[in-house]
DNA sequence: ATGTAC
C-alpha cells in the first residue's frame, strides 16, 4: 500500500486575455496525477505535445524522462556578430547548408573541446521542427544598463540559435522507453549521466552552428552572451525538476524567441518557486502542425513567408516546413512576455529583429513522405 | 523533434 499523498499543484501562468489550449491544460493535470509529482508549472507559452506538455516546468520526488522528451539539451544561445554590410538577401544566399554534416568534423577543434558522448553523427547540424539559425538585429534596448551588462546595444547583430541534442538525445530517450515506455527510471543517476551529456551536447551544437555560419558569412563571432537549455531535468532541492519548452528562469539571462517573422525577447528572468523557477521559451504554437499546413496554403505563398512584414528573409527549402512555422502559426510573442512580466516571472532587456532566418537549404530536395 | 518506416 503506497502513503497517500497530497495532489500536485497546477499553476498556469497565463492572463485570462491569453487563450491556452485545453488538450495542452487537461496534459498538465495528467502529470499533475504522475506517482511522486508535487507541482506543475504552466507557461504562457503552453501548447498540447506528444504525451506531455510543452511549455511546463514539473517537479518531482521521480524522474520522467518522457516528460523532457527526445530533445534533451535543447535550447537558445545568442552570439554576438559582426557582418559589414547586413543585407538580408544577400546573407540569406551565403548561408552554409546546416543539414550537411561538419566537413571534415574539426568540431573539437572549433569548441575546444571533446564531444560529450562521443556522438558526432548530426554534430553541427540544426535539425528541423521549430529550430533555426537567426542572424538578427538589436532592436528596442528596454532596460539600458542591463543590456549595456551584456554588451549589446541597438543596431548590434547577434546569431540566435535554436537547437539540441539531434539523434543523440533521441537515442538516450528511446534506450530508457524500450524497456520502461513512460515509466520513471529506475536508476536516475544512469539516466543523468547520459541526460548530462546531452546537455552539453546541445550547447557544443550551438556553438558549432554559430562558428559555421560565421565561418560562411565571414564575420567574427563571439562567446554566446546567452545560453539557455529549455529541455533538461535538473535536480532541485533534492526533487527532479523537469523542464520542457521552459527555460531557467531563476536569475538568468533568456532568449525568448519569437516567430520567423516577428521579433524574439532577451529577458532577465527572476521566476520563484511557484513558477518551478522557470520562464517561457518562445511564442507557443497556437495550431498543430497539421492545421497551420492546412490552413497556411490556404492563407499564405511561398513569397510572402519567405520575405517577412519585417522585411528579413527565411531561408526554407521545405515548403511544408514553412506553412508548419509560419508566424500566424504561433501566439503573439508580446502576450507571452507580458503574461511573464504581469506574473513577475521575467523583465524585458531588448527585443531583437530577424535579418536572415535559417532553417532548411533551399537547394535541400523535398523531404519524403 | 527525431530517424525511420510506410
Amino acid at each position: 500500500m503506497s502513503l497517500p499523498h497530497p495532489p500536485a499543484t497546477v499553476t498556469v501562468f497565463a492572463g485570462a486575455s491569453s487563450w491556452i489550449e485545453s488538450d495542452a491544460v487537461a496534459q498538465c493535470h495528467q502529470v499533475a496525477a504522475l506517482d511522486g509529482m508535487r507541482h506543475v508549472a504552466a507557461m504562457p507559452d503552453l501548447h498540447p505535445g506528444k504525451g506531455a506538455p510543452i511549455g511546463a516546468a514539473m517537479a518531482s520526488s521521480v524522474l520522467y524522462p518522457f516528460l523532457v522528451g527526445s530533445d534533451i539539451g535543447c535550447g537558445i544561445a545568442v552570439f554576438p556578430i559582426r557582418v559589414k554590410r547586413p543585407d538580408p538577401q544577400r546573407l540569406a544566399a551565403r548561408f552554409p547548408d546546416l543539414d550537411a554534416p561538419l566537413d571534415p568534423a574539426p568540431a573539437s577543434d572549433l569548441v575546444g573541446e571533446d564531444i560529450p558522448g562521443g556522438y558526432v553523427e548530426s554534430l553541427g547540424t540544426v535539425g528541423r521542427g521549430n529550430h533555426f539559425v537567426e542572424l538578427a538585429r538589436v532592436d528596442a534596448v528596454l532596460d539600458e544598463s542591463h543590456a549595456e551588462r551584456l554588451g549589446l546595444a541597438a543596431g548590434d547583430l547577434v546569431l540566435v540559435v535554436h537547437s539540441g541534442s539531434r539523434g543523440f538525445g533521441e537515442r538516450i530517450l528511446r534506450g530508457h522507453t524500450e524497456v520502461h515506455g513512460a515509466g520513471p527510471a529506475p536508476d536516475a543517476a544512469a539516466y543523468l549521466a547520459r541526460h548530462d551529456d546531452a546537455v552539453r551536447w546541445g550547447s557544443v551544437n550551438r556553438r558549432l552552428l554559430a562558428a559555421r555560419v560565421a565561418d560562411a558569412l565571414g564575420a567574427p563571432v563571439g562567446e554566446p552572451i546567452v545560453d539557455q537549455c529549455h529541455n533538461l531535468v535538473e535536480i532541485r532541492d533534492g526533487e527532479f525538476l523537469h523542464r520542457k519548452g521552459a527555460a531557467p528562469g531563476d536569475g538568468r539571462d533568456v532568449l525568448i524567441a519569437g516567430t520567423r517573422g516577428t521579433h524574439s525577447y532577451l529577458v532577465a528572468a527572476h521566476a520563484g518557486p511557484d513558477a518551478n523557477f522557470s520562464v517561457a521559451h518562445g511564442a507557443g504554437r497556437k495550431m498543430s502542425r497539421a492545421d497551420a499546413l492546412r490552413r497556411g496554403k490556404a492563407k499564405h505563398t511561398v513569397e510572402e513567408l519567405r520575405r517577412t512584414p519585417l522585411g528579413s528573409v527565411v531561408v526554407c527549402g521545405d515548403r511544408q516546413l514553412l506553412f508548419e512555422e509560419a508566424p500566424t502559426a504561433y501566439k503573439r510573442i508580446e502576450q507571452v512576455i507580458a503574461d511573464l512580466v504581469d506574473h513577475e516571472l521575467a523583465t524585458p532587456v531588448a527585443t531583437t529583429a530577424p535579418l536572415v532566418t535559417y532553417k532548411v537549404a533551399d537547394s535541400a530536395p523535398p523531404r519524403r513522405r
